[in-house]
Parts: C-alpha cells; sequence; structure tokens
DNA sequence: GCAAGCTACTTGGTAATACACAGTATCAAG
DNA sequence: CTTGATACTGTGTATTACCAAGTAGCTTGC
C-alpha cells in the first residue's frame, strides 16, 4: 500500500498547470511560485520546480529575465508567452474535464459491506 | 505545444482512482469498466486497463475469479480487497485534497491583458 | 580581503505509470 | 477444422515528479 506513490503520480502533469497559472498573473520568481504552492498545501521544494521551469521556457511556454535583489543573488522572474497563455486555457478545460470525468465515476455510491 | 501529452500524464494515479472506485461497487469485469471510463468520457483501451488491474492484483488491493461466460472465453471478475477499500477510502481524500489545492491556486484570475 | 551563512539556481539519475501494440487463448458458428 | 469475436497477456517506450548533491552570487562579520 503504497499511498504517497500514488500522490506523487496524481501530480503529474498537474503540477505544470498550477505553475502556469501562477505565472499567468504577473511576473513571479521561484521563491513565491513555492510559497504560493505551500499555501495550497501542495508541497514541492526547489529541486522539482526548477527543472520544470526549464521545460516550460523550453517549451517556449514562458520566458524569464533577471532581476538585482536587494539581499543576495539575482532572481529569474517568468512570465507567460501568448504560446503559453493559449496552452493554459487548453490545460484549464484538460482539467476541468478530467475533473468532471472524475466525479462521474467517484460520485456513485460504493456497497457498503 | 504537447497538450496530449499532458493529458496523458494527467491521468498517472487518477485511473487508478476511478479503477479502484468501479470496482469497490460490486463485482465486475473489464468491459464493464471499460465501458464505464467511456460513459464518463475517459478513453482507455484494454492495453491500459488490464496491466493496471494485474498492478492491482499484485498489490492486494483487489481480487478476482474467474467466471464461465456465455458467449466466448471465460472472464476474470473483480472486486476490492479490505485493504483495497482502505486504500480507495484514503485516494479519495488524496484526490480530494487535490482538487482543493489546485483550485486554490487556479480560482484566482489571471491578469488579462 | 577572506570565511561563513544565506539565497538562488543547476543537474543527473531514479521511480513509477499510462500507453502502444503485438501476441496468445477460449469459445461459438459455419 | 477454420474463422471471427471476445478476453486477456506481456513488454518496451515516453514522460514527469522527485531527490539530493552541487555551484554561484551576495551580504555580513572579523
Amino acid at each position: 500500500m503504497n499511498l504517497e506513490n500514488t500522490q506523487v503520480q496524481m501530480r503529474k502533469g498537474i503540477l505544470e498547470y498550477c505553475i502556469l497559472h501562477i505565472i499567468s498573473r504577473g511576473e513571479v520568481y521561484a521563491s513565491d511560485m513555492l510559497d504560493e504552492l505551500t499555501a495550497a498545501r501542495m508541497i514541492v521544494v526547489e529541486g522539482t520546480l526548477y527543472p520544470l521551469l526549464t521545460r516550460l521556457k523550453n517549451m517556449g511556454l514562458v520566458e524569464y529575465k533577471w532581476v538585482e535583489s536587494k539581499s543576495g543573488p539575482p532572481r529569474k522572474y517568468y512570465k507567460l508567452t501568448d504560446r503559453g497563455a493559449k496552452f493554459l486555457q487548453k490545460l484549464t478545460e484538460t482539467w476541468d474535464e478530467l475533473v468532471h470525468s472524475t466525479s462521474m465515476i467517484t460520485s456513485k455510491s460504493t456497497t457498503s459491506a
């Protein structure tokens, strides 16, 4: 019984959706994203987030610029590209459809033995 | 831009949850499950379902019995084990939490440029 | 000026599942 | 016995979340 493992599998694809959504609200950098994910009870660490951001950048969905920091090293601030905005819209439809499909299946009661 | 690919990723982990739920309602065999998934707009083929059922069996979450068919080869009818019922309960919590987390993030509006 | 601590980011390997698809087996009908 | 339909099997591929060690830049204190 590996619940944690299935939890990891369930996050596949969904993390990308959430990150794109966070970025869609305006320019953010990684630490802000982590904070917001944590606030939403979706615990993600940097070693997960940065590779995902790199992948999104390589796919042309986001772009970034370096910004000097008042305290510490410079930061990458991200925003969506036009392509990324369109992709996010389609992802939203995909997610809604998936939730709806799952709801159609799981809303029927189980037999109580 | 590979929406189909992300759709596949999003189904990881969730398919298992749906299948366990379908099985929880009483004894079913694979074709019934496929029909119900299709009715819910979650298109899955046999080559995906059977390996998943095998995995669930090996994990001790489901068990099956062979039943003669009136037309064609004998069929495997599945039902949940006690362990599987408990796991499904925890998976339900996990799914609800994930949907809630995603909702907390995506319900904040995006900037409309 | 250098060391230590903090912050930001990088990288490569691992684990796991949905999928694709070719294949095997069983049964009924002709 | 062959054919068609149905049920099931098995294996390799593609992909992402994760892990954890590592590097680099900046600030602070000595």
